[in-house]
DNA sequence: CTGAAAGCGCTTACAG
DNA sequence: CTGAAAGCGCTTACAG
């Protein structure tokens, strides 16, 4: 790049970075000559030398899902606030985004490798992981007492039969809800989560526990379509706590997680155990996040 | 991170990145010494020196927004299966992020400052850009052709007092709307994109244009609170296409375009321009994408 | 105002 | 199996 514009190197950081003790005349003809060839400065010879923004990782499942959607977009709020940058990928892609990233977010539970593999060190923080990792902070989720809160209401209202619809190889989720109903004294059933009307009425239930909003706003679609009444005949939750459960009929009724606090909560432990002195972990990398039973017009 | 563990560089870089050719007691050692230092290569050191995925920087509004996250998701995949990364950001933090990407994608729209300010010739794609920049390749929406289907849906129907909601500078896609009843005789007035049934309901429309299908959700929701009838009463439309439009009652009419096709459309070109030659530039760096017309339970 | 030297942290040959 | 040398593309002092 030096060599067509006829100047030096440190003339073309100097035209490009518009730093100042340039010739006007030169910098234009420097920016012309880069203008011309395409030039653009590479972003590691830079970054190797001056400090430069930090980059987050955050590893969510398919955007499409507002779940994830709403925890990035905090996220890259969050992020942008305290000066980093944010890479995302979905869990195929793990291994690449550890080497683009300075620390990672997210849910790693998605992923098919476990996160850092190839990289030592890594500043990892999981979001609602299957298990614990001991290098790694985590993000957990309390759901029992909202999960009680959401039977107590149901059985209030009558229901005698519930589903719980589940992953084929089962969730904390769908057991706490088990365990929930089991508790008062209540059996139920889980099936799994794709499960439709068509499937489900044999068994004549008066409640349904989505495996999560987006299921129970296929699960109203789908009542709607049947006929069936709710909540007079059959009752909904759904589990996430989506903004878009209110735009919906009935509205769904809900386990709801503050997405805005996990973020937060994930940013804030990540940055630390980022920032932590050599050798030294801080006390204890966990958040605990409860979930809260939000009552709509589905129960 | 050598002197401590007592080897040499190039064996630290043999054991952090498991080669061979290396005594496994020293790739331990190293291995634990790298753990108890906190130790990661640098992102930059390496990105130097070997061939590493280029990164894409993706500009969208609000995550929140499922229309944005759409796109992001079929970006994320795309680029993953292109080997690039995904920088995100926000409008307000453009500067940064084009520090820390070889091309940017996205709404400058939203934007505060130009695109590519302070790094001169990144390729940057342009979606639904207000004006057209003579730099960057661009994805244009062709509204013209499904808007004049809606309306004349709408009219087919007995639509008579239309009223399209508008930002308040005015946009395209209102513009749009206007000339389209306007080729048909009928006058649509414009009014403020928030507004609610309060306000609309002394000018007894029997047609509302939401600015956007989140307006229209907000629409439904408000509409059925004052027991109107949609779409006996009024007919509401909406734009963008979400899929979430299937789930509202009553399913939503919508302007809908393929995000799909931007997203993949969009990557095409920047790709394109980022391995373009050097001061050639692609015959023509446009691609526009149609809006089509779904009619559903609203119209 | 412009350029020659040094060094950022890594990896890739090449010697031992 | 391990290490000394060279170089990736930049920027930051320092000379002229």
């Amino acid at each position: 790049m030096s060599r067509p514009a006829g100047v030096s190197r440190q003339t073309v950081t100097r035209a490009v970075n518009d730093m100042p003790g340039i010739n006007p005349g030169t910098r234009d003809r420097v920016l012309a000559a880069a203008r011309e060839l395409n030039y653009h400065p590479s972003r590691f010879g830079r970054g190797l030398v001056k400090p430069s923004a930090r980059t987050l990782g955050l590893l969510v499942g398919d955007l499409t899902n507002p779940y994830y959607a709403d925890l990035a977009a905090t996220v890259l709020r969050l992020a942008a606030t305290r000066g980093w940058n944010v890479v995302m990928a979905e869990p195929g892609s793990v291994a690449d985004l550890v080497g683009a990233a300075d620390a990672v977010v997210g849910f790693t539970g998605l992923a098919l490798e476990p996160p850092g593999a190839g990289a030592p060190n890594l500043p990892v923080v999981e979001i609602d992981p299957p298990r614990a990792h001991p290098a790694h902070g985590r993000i957990e989720f309390e759901r029992r007492a909202a999960t009680r809160e959401a039977v107590r209401h149901l059985l209030e209202r009558g229901t005698r039969r519930p589903l719980v619809l589940d992953l084929p190889g089962g969730s904390p989720r769908a057991a706490a809800f088990v365990d929930a109903f089991a508790e008062a004294g209540v059996h139920a059933d889980v099936v799994d989560r794709d499960a439709g009307w068509v499937d489900l009425a044999p068994r004549a239930p008066d409640a349904l526990v989505a495996f999560n909003d987006l299921g129970g706003f296929r699960l109203l679609r789908d009542l709607a379509a049947h006929d069936v009444g709710v909540p007079q005949q059959v009752r909904v939750v759904g589990v996430d706590g989506l903004a878009l459960g209110e735009f919906v009929t009935p509205r769904l009724s809900t386990l709801a997680i503050d997405l805005a606090e996990v973020a937060r909560a994930a940013l804030d432990l990540v940055v630390q155990l980022a920032q932590g002195s050599a050798g030294g972990s801080p006390e204890d990398p966990v958040r605990v996040v409860p979930h809260r039973f939000l009552a709509r017009g589905s129960t």
